[in-house]
DNA sequence: GGGGAATGTAAAGCGTTCTTTACATCTGGC
DNA sequence: GCCAGATGTAAAGAACGCTTTACATTCCCC
């Protein structure tokens, strides 16, 4: 599923690890969620969302795939 | 997670095997995610509140726990 | 061109999500 | 009371989400 952290987690300035620490997840989570190797559980989808003060489908996009 | 999944399926006069067969997914499953025993797959959530025309926040509530 | 930070990737392991099969209970109509 | 549909639950297994450890690669900056 597409999603739009790179760009999210870029316009804070924050390399994975911080974005990780943020959430309370490993920087290899934020890396395969990125790199669309997974999908995040419900909670990790809504504390990403949380954190970037967006509607969890503003981060993630199941439509296009 | 809380959810109002039970709600919605008895509005439309559905059985859980009824909702099940629009999601494609087991009766065992929505009957797991209506009693709370699992909290959905992002796919399966996002697939369940288009199904109910609602925004993912508005079936799942991450809040109260 | 050397060095450190950031990123990509791999493997093993654990808990979760969802499946199938199967059975028990509850409900309502007849 | 009986029967059928609806719901609850269990167990075993497959696939996924996330962890830790570890190492390779890329990117700057000096």
């Amino acid at each position: 599923m597409k999603n739009c952290l790179q760009e999210l987690r870029r316009q804070k300035g924050w390399s994975q690890a911080d974005l990780a620490s943020h959430l309370n997840v490993s920087r290899q989570t934020v890396n395969a969620l990125e790199r669309g190797r997974y999908d995040p559980s419900l909670p990790l989808a809504f504390a990403i969302a949380r954190l970037f003060g967006r509607a969890v489908e503003q981060v993630f996009d199941p439509d296009p795939e």
